[in-house]
DNA sequence: CCGCACTTTGCACTCACTGCAATAATGGAA
DNA sequence: TTCCATTATTGCAGTGAGTGCAAAGTGCGG
């Protein structure tokens, strides 16, 4: 039997539990009254009553309506994993590399994800493209860091490029543009087939078929 | 008042340039006051005020603030752009394929912008990511046409793929997603650059980007 | 048990946005 | 020109998102 210590699974005290599971039922209530009436058709007055928290906590949680149905974006990757994928030089393909990137940003997930969040945040994505293409629009942040370890490699492989700034951002750019093109693909992907795998097979799928895109061009 | 007599550049009666004056004039106006207080710092009774109409009529050609300052959407592709996109067959590769649609999309501005209003909106659009992002988020549907258009293509191109609805589809949504990539990028370097040149070379020069990078993969 | 820090909440307020109905402007036809 | 149907503008009243502030509640260390 594998004895497991409260500590170990959940850290912090009191607060940090509480503050945790408040933020699940709020995520929990909205999803649920969306999937009933549709995003618009939810006040925050509602989402609170049905958490159980006062409207005003609402917005102690989360900044807007939007952000609660939309959820956390993925993390930026760890340290070592970018100094994996800058140093990774000519060796690994930089399309190998930017997957293996994106694949430690997703297993790394800020907080262990609810399985029926999860599931209810997918099916409502899904049914609501703009709801979708906000939460990719949230990515900004991410996509811009992507740019800057881009840029790192790019340095790396072609030394030469540092003396052209004005290419090697724009090449950086774009790769990271890319790369979050795959993710969206991934994603639509796994919405669409009701999560059967995870995320992580789809991204791989994802990368795959980009690469026989490459090949046959 | 000042009446301008009809030049054979603007078409309709009064009621359609009238229209076209107080759209523009609001957008003008949503524009000039972001750029001096930002996004936020600004009213829709200010602007509505600037503009010289009240605010209940800014609701009338703007749904949201958003709108105002993100401006209208590239068009989708005319019909006989999307037909020579299909049967270009694999005489033309993909990737060119892909390009001239998208130029030509661009070209067929659904009006004919006002100089210093696309000024405006380049500079803040690049000073305000967030509303950037927003901007390309809007783009939602016409990626969705592009996907179906690709779909098309490909299946003309290799006839066995439609019998794998799966495949095919999973591929087109890659090659769109692939595409917005770069239109994302070439607006990126076009408005950072104030600018300088078209937006079409920016986008030429993007898919020639594209095209070095596969070659060196 | 006490006091400190953090969290929740109520309240008052601003502002985006909507539906409706009244009014004004326009375009066309007699 | 004059009259009428159509369409555009506006005011008004209302909903609901989001914020700052201060008071009341709760967990935590001593």
């Amino acid at each position: 039997m594998t004895v497991v210590t409260p500590s170990d699974t959940v850290q912090g005290g009191v607060r940090e539990r509480k503050r945790i599971a408040t933020r699940n039922a709020i995520q929990r209530a909205v999803l649920t009254l969306a999937l009933e009436r549709g995003f618009d058709g939810v006040t925050v007055e509602e989402i609170s009553h049905d958490a159980g928290v006062s409207p005003r906590t609402f917005f102690n949680y989360f900044p807007t309506k939007e952000a609660a149905v939309i959820g956390d974006v993925p993390a930026t990757p760890t340290e070592p994993a970018i100094e994996r994928f800058i140093h990774a030089g000519p060796r690994q393909s930089l399309l190998d590399g930017i997957r293996d990137l994106l694949l430690s940003s997703i297993d790394d997930a800020p907080n262990p994800h609810e399985a029926d969040i999860e599931t209810m945040r997918r099916t409502l994505l899904r049914e609501h493209p703009y709801l979708f293409t906000l939460r990719m629009a949230n990515m900004r942040q991410l996509e811009q860091e992507l740019v800057e370890i881009v840029e790192q490699r790019l340095v790396r492989d072609d030394p030469a490029l540092s003396h052209d700034k004005e290419r090697l951002h724009s090449r950086a750019r774009l790769v990271a543009f890319l790369a979050f093109a795959a993710i969206k693909h991934a994603w639509s992907c796994w919405a669409e087939h009701g999560g059967r795998g995870a995320l992580d097979d789809r991204l791989v799928e994802t990368f795959d078929e980009l690469e026989s895109l490459i090949q046959s061009h």
